[in-house]
DNA sequence: GCCAACGTTGGC
DNA sequence: GCCAACGTTGGC
């Protein structure tokens, strides 16, 4: 199969749950517990290894984009669905009928100046980013190619290549 | 802590 | 299949 092209993304988390330390110290992870069918859709069928993410920090303090990470592996069933102690337990999924997935991704960089939410509102050129938009709660939303490169400039990280 | 925006559920 | 009620997200 032919290999697509590089896409990004933005992905939320809450630094007291998972924040970019943590995922840094984990080296990798599967990015379980999203239970929305628009974000499942887009972790399952659009997000594929070697797409690049920028790491939100949401209900934060200050909320902002603080590192950048890879996609190291396409989506596979999150386990946490079927795990009646989990928080993110769905008892409606089953093995042979997996309702949601989640792709591997590893950290590249903290970002050397965290970009956060003033800023990012503050850059003309990101005015259509997605998570600027007012209720845009998807906690997985694609990311301009552009706005992705403005986003590491700003955060003075090195685009990866 | 408030509340607007959004998603999901379930009665009908 | 509509839509009111409810739950959640997440900025402020």
């Amino acid at each position: 199969m032919a290999k697509p092209p590089r896409r990004y993304w933005l992905f939320k988390s809450e630094p007291d749950v998972y924040g970019f330390a943590h995922f840094q110290k984990d080296g990798r992870t599967q990015w379980t517990g999203v239970r929305n069918y628009q974000a499942r859709n887009l972790l399952r069928d659009e997000i594929h290894t070697g797409d690049l993410v920028l790491y939100y920090h949401s209900n934060a303090e200050p909320t902002a984009i603080v590192g950048i990470a890879r996609v190291s592996k396409d989506a596979w069933a999150d386990e946490t669905q079927f795990d009646p102690k989990s928080p993110y337990y769905d008892p409606k999924a089953t093995r042979e009928a997996p309702r949601w997935f989640g792709v591997e991704i590893v950290p590249i960089a903290a970002m050397p100046r965290p970009v956060d939410r003033d800023a990012l509102k503050g850059e003309p050129a990101l005015a259509d980013m997605m998570v600027l938009q007012r209720g845009a709660r998807l906690s997985v939303q694609p990311v301009d190619a552009a706005h992705f490169r403005k986003v590491c400039e700003m955060g003075m990280v090195t685009v990866p290549s």
